[in-house]
DNA sequence: GATGAATGAGAATTCATTCAT
DNA sequence: GATGAATGAATTCTCATTCAT
């Protein structure tokens, strides 16, 4: 009886009993994204989701300390997704041609194409809960990683003003042509668009210079 | 006795029977205006909006049809307040040496810093109407106003597509910034780069040709 | 001042005052009838009515005392109407060899062919104010009226048991066979058997004994 | 400990989880009922029912969809119940020289005298909600049952308005008996009246032709 | 850990009725 | 007598959450 049991074993990424967790969870989540996408938001409650999951309202409250705590969940878990699908397209070298920040672009609108009444759900529910800058963390952390590979230093503007506008244009302009059904989703020249918009927010500094031009006056007294 | 109590005055705009029901609109949408700001979306209802108004449960419904009219109708006159707001901004030239752009940016950062709680709430509640193409449809006209005064024949893009990303650009990233309560907000240089992103957007095509030339920056990035 | 305003003029029938309030009553009523029929009691509301009447939920109320008020009114108006219609299918002999119970019977089926949806709420608000008695005492005037040109008094019981029995029998066979939406409504021989039913009611005593008397056929039944 | 607890008897008809579902239905049937006699209809509310019954409004809603579900829950058990005590009285021989016509009868006039204010309430109810053919069948089988003992090949008219009409009479009279707080009610005479009705209805072929006589005249078209 | 009946605060909405104009 | 905005008690029903089994 060297081993015990509900011991994890050293070389076991996961015992049977998380495995378990975590299968319930998923079945959590899809249960919850099928209810958003079949009978809209309003339609949500910790008693359909639980029911749909096939599972009781008690088993889902010793997942879940609360249904806002599975919105959150399911958006981390999106948000963690989605900087891999990006990094995973940017690093793939393969098509010459193309260059990254397409590339970068094209993964986004095909990410955001996928359930996107899932989506929108669970990012309002992340950024109600105040999560905003966990989003903002994240993202920059994946923008990080690609811009890392290249020399920022020639930018005409603070990395970091330049990193936040570029991604949130293409990610923000992206979801508000779903919330406004624009007919642009899907186009060649949307992506055409966003591409452009991303890279020439990268050129370089003298270029950049030149054509932000005068610049003189100030914006001051903002209030609310 | 020349002139009689009730009797309307020859130059009121309004009969006293709409300016009243005016009225309590207003002082309806600021009780719920109110509430999103101090309690959060979560403390609305209809009881708390009219026990705020210091209306009664009845008048409220006697004004609209239901909790999700209020909302619409308030995210309606946001919508108009902002078209007009940006067009006036825009209209005044008294400034020289400032662009136009500069001058739309300017006015819409402004219009978010005030009750972006309040903004965000009603937006979203007049996208989850389906209304999504109801504001696209302002947004454009008012964009169209501006853009009519300057030649747009020159641009490297179709009118449509150019409009609607440098549009959505700059409103989305604001509200992005909100969210995720980014620190960007309210500084010259955020103002700055959302101009030159709207500038770069109308740029003459072949300066635009040239400007996206390089394309050696290639600066991707990520978002769920 | 020898007379009196608002006193009535002996040989005016109705004063004109009267009159218009006769009409907005008929109009009330009329509007409630059209409500219960096309959209079921639930949507009955003295706003509703008031609104399809045209008239504004005050003048409603000028002439009502309240919701139930109407519909005790209107029951009563068709209780009178009814009354009538029987006595005058009745006292109508140009038509021979049809007995006076079946013409009695057929003008009842009628009457309830009428707007039976109207009828069943209406005097369903009059039972339930308790004015059964009301209505059985109007049922049995007019009965008497029948009955009081025919020799009664040969009849084996009661007049009042029979004449009890009989009229109910009639009206509640009627009432059930609309709430059942029975298939006989309207049939030859559901008129045929309700005559019967009536008519042997009456049968002489000798004649009566003599019918009851085998009674091998018991026919009982049920219901809740 | 040969018999743990919790594990069910093999005798026991119901699973706990079942005759616990049941015991609270009857609770809230019983209360609903009380409110009915002591209050009327009007006090009748899901709340009231709740508060009455001792359980919270959420396990109301628990065992029933909504208000007029309970009511129609008690309409059909009402209606059970009544057919099974018209068929145990009907098949009480023990009383000779009574007519199964008049036991039939009887027992329908003392279910009527118990809660009768419920009664009518519930049944309403299940008219309201078109049940009214349900309630016909019911009827329309327990008629069968009793009639299938005896011969009714001999009867002058078609069974099925035979057994309408002598059925919906008594049932129907004694209901209006109530309605209109009759003071025949509970009298013999009542019952006789009622007894004879039904008997009559079914003598023989040859006297009951006899007996309505000409019948000559018909009558045509009716219409609403 | 799973179960699911029970809970009850609270949300949306209705509607009979009043009363100042 | 007409008007109709305002009233607010009352009603139906939901749903996040708990806890005994």
């Amino acid at each position: 009886m060297t081993v015990r049991r509900h011991k994890r074993v050293v070389f076991e990424r996961k015992s049977p009993k998380q495995d378990r967790a975590r299968v319930t969870r998923e079945v959590i989540f899809e249960a919850a994204a099928r209810i958003i996408e079949e009978q809209g938001v309003r339609a949500l409650s910790t008693n359909s989701i639980a029911a749909r999951a096939g599972i009781s309202i008690g088993t889902l409250y010793g997942h879940f300390a609360n249904k806002e705590a599975i919105l959150v969940s399911m958006a981390r878990q999106q948000l963690e997704f989605d900087g891999a699908a990006v990094l995973k397209a940017v690093g793939n070298e393969a098509i010459p041609g193309i260059s990254r920040a397409r590339l970068a672009v094209r993964a986004l609108i095909r990410l955001h194409l996928t359930r996107p009444d899932v989506r929108r759900v669970v990012m309002a529910a992340h950024a109600a809960h105040g999560l905003g800058p966990e989003r903002a963390a994240l993202v920059s952390r994946v923008a990080a990683k690609i811009t890392a590979t290249r020399n920022l230093a020639e930018c005409s503007r603070t990395q970091e003003t330049a990193l936040f506008v570029a991604t949130r244009a293409v990610t923000s302009i992206i979801r508000a042509a779903f919330e406004e059904a624009s007919p642009l989703l899907g186009t060649q020249e949307f992506e055409d668009e966003l591409t452009d918009m991303v890279e020439r927010s990268f050129v370089p500094a003298a270029l950049g210079a030149q054509a932000s031009g005068p610049k003189l006056l100030a914006m001051p007294q903002y209030r609310s």
